[in-house]
DNA sequence: GCCGTTTTCGGCCCGACTGTTTTCAGTCG
């Protein structure tokens, strides 16, 4: 079955060699079908039956015959023509960064250069010395980034999860080193998306020159790429480029907006502008030169006419409009989570690692935690939590912080022994490798609260998630949203959600103070766009907790 | 190639930065 990935995937390719054929609009549509068949969360084969692919964003008459073609054929007669017509290795220099379509089109034709490994050699020859346009620093750009395309895989992206200690950290060195008095990670970061290209962070500050020179001083960085009066780019030690831009206070908002996108989020309220006759752009709302917004977020969306969109939301799905309409209804925030479904402890808990858990737990504001008392680990080694732990649970349970025992159930082991009934208040249920569908007879327990279910790997279909939707209907479980292998990611969560199924998300509680577990969680529950009302944990009540005293072990 | 509460044709975001330039082209985000 050919998948929406891949089918954005040739029409990336055909908009990359429409580029280097020199077509001037044709490429960025091919991208934008591209962008917006990327974030379907339903199979566009459904569209298709329905005879609704037109209804896609940025996809016409013709794209629209490209994907029936492509449906039908698996294949697109035009891509395979215009490969015909370019060398795969002049699209392929495109990849190399600072070289682009104009670029890559003059070493084609006039210089017969057909891919990257003829460059190199043309490089090596001195081919390049006396074409105009290209000085002795232009030579040496080409070769170095031809050099580091080699080795560095390009485009890679990295999980959020991985990249968050990365900013906090960049963010904190910005605000204790620069006495930056605003500093905010914008970008797909800002937007929750599961992985970041890059990083875009904006500082106020009216030392520019202090500001990048402490940046370019922290211990992440490697080696600064490029540094202008408003703006400096990096490389970090782990390959991640950082975009670092300094604003003044009355731009910061409309900053933000701008740095924050999406790209076509950012296109759409452009052209909102431009039918009341306004401007927008980095440094504000205009009309004709004068500014009348930029300070804050709020202010721009207003004078726009539009209400304030979380930036979780901002993916030109429909969120424009919406808030044009009037505001959007409350997404999910930290403060409405009430407690956490399933929390673990390290594997050495104690009487003092609970302790500390109630203290964190009463600083969030939580009202419950269901604590882990055993299960079966990722191995299928099974584990218990220690007589000391299970004892001050009971005994640090409070009416105003209760704790509950929850035991962890792992498919096949649930179907061969059935748990323990006096073990726990609530069970979670956790697929491991041996199960990744659940047999249309799995057994229903009575008091699951939770389905760990392991996400679809980052793609927008996963086959398996109706079964496990069954499962967690018919159990009356929520299924869980966050980072991590078992929980479902943004476009998991924005299907199950659309299957009417109740989501909950982890706080990272029991995990040290910067983790990325919790932020990231809501992050993605909200880009599902949860209301507090479909988010178990927020909705004021432990499941549960009518029929059993917590505490239990 | 897409799109439209002024348009079915004529627009298509726009500013920063770099390098090779004497006023600009290319790339990027």
């Amino acid at each position: 079955m050919p998948s929406n990935a891949e089918a954005a995937g040739i029409f990336r390719g055909i908009a990359d060699l429409l580029d280097v054929m020199g077509e001037q609009f044709k490429p960025e549509a091919y991208r934008r079908a591209a962008r917006s068949i990327d974030s379907l969360t339903e199979d566009r084969a459904a569209f298709a039956a329905r005879g609704e692919l037109r209804s896609i964003p940025g996809v016409g008459d013709a794209i629209e015959e490209k994907l029936k073609e492509y449906l039908a054929t698996g294949k697109i007669g035009y891509y395979d023509r215009l490969q015909k017509e370019v060398p795969a290795g002049v699209a392929e220099m495109l990849r190399i960064p600072g070289l682009g379509p104009k670029t890559a089109r003059r070493f084609w034709v006039e210089l017969g250069i057909e891919g990257p490994a003829e460059l190199l050699s043309a490089l090596d020859a001195g081919r390049l010395v006396g074409v105009k346009g290209f000085g002795e620093k232009k030579i040496a750009q080409i070769r170095a980034a031809v050099d580091a395309s080699r080795t560095t895989a390009p485009g890679a992206r990295m999980p959020i999860e991985e990249a968050y200690p990365i900013a906090q950290a960049l963010a904190r060195g910005l605000r204790e080193g620069a006495g930056a008095e605003r500093v905010e990670v914008a970008g797909s970061f800002r937007r929750g998306r599961e992985t970041v290209g890059d990083l875009d962070i904006l500082v106020t500050s009216d030392d520019p020159t202090r500001a990048f020179d402490v940046f370019s001083a922290l211990p992440e960085v490697k080696e600064v790429r490029l540094r202008g009066g408003t703006k400096e780019t990096v490389l970090l030690q782990n390959g991640l480029q950082v975009d670092l831009r300094v604003v003044e206070p009355a731009s910061f908002g409309a900053a933000l907006v701008y740095f924050t996108g999406s790209k076509d989020h950012n296109v759409q309220i452009r052209s909102l502008a431009k039918d009341r006759g306004l401007r927008v752009n980095e440094y504000g709302v205009l009309r004709g030169e004068e500014r009348i917004a930029g300070r804050t977020e709020e202010e721009v969306y207003t004078a726009l006419g539009l209400a304030w969109i979380p930036p979780e939301l901002r993916e030109a799905r429909g969120e424009v409009e919406a808030a044009a309409r009037g505001p959007l209804p409350p997404l999910v925030g930290e403060s409405d989570l009430r407690g956490d479904l399933h929390v673990h402890l390290p594997p050495d808990a104690d009487a003092s690692t609970v302790d500390r858990l109630v203290t964190v737990g009463r600083d969030r504001g939580l009202s419950y935690l269901g604590v882990v008392v055993g299960g079966v680990d990722s191995r299928g080694v099974p584990f218990s939590l220690s007589e000391s732990a299970r004892q001050r649970m009971r005994a640090a349970s409070t009416a105003k912080l209760r704790l509950f025992s929850v035991q962890e159930i792992d498919l096949p082991w649930m179907v061969a022994r059935s748990p323990d009934p006096a073990g726990a208040d609530w069970y979670v249920l956790r697929p491991t490798s041996r199960s990744p569908t659940p047999p249309p007879s799995a057994p229903v327990l009575e008091r699951v609260a939770l389905l760990a279910h392991r996400a679809g790997s980052g793609s927008s279909s996963d086959e398996s998630l109706p079964a496990w939707a069954a499962l967690a209907r018919s159990a009356g479980a929520s299924v869980e949203v966050g980072p991590g292998s078992e929980r479902l990611d943004s476009n998991g969560a924005r299907q199950a959600r659309e299957a009417g199924l109740s989501l909950a998300v982890p706080t990272g509680v029991a995990e040290r103070a910067n983790s990325p577990t919790g932020p990231v969680a809501l992050q993605f529950v909200r880009r599902a766009g949860a209301l507090p009302v479909e988010v178990r944990n927020a909705d004021g009540h432990a499941p549960f907790s009518g029929g059993r005293k917590g505490g239990r072990g």
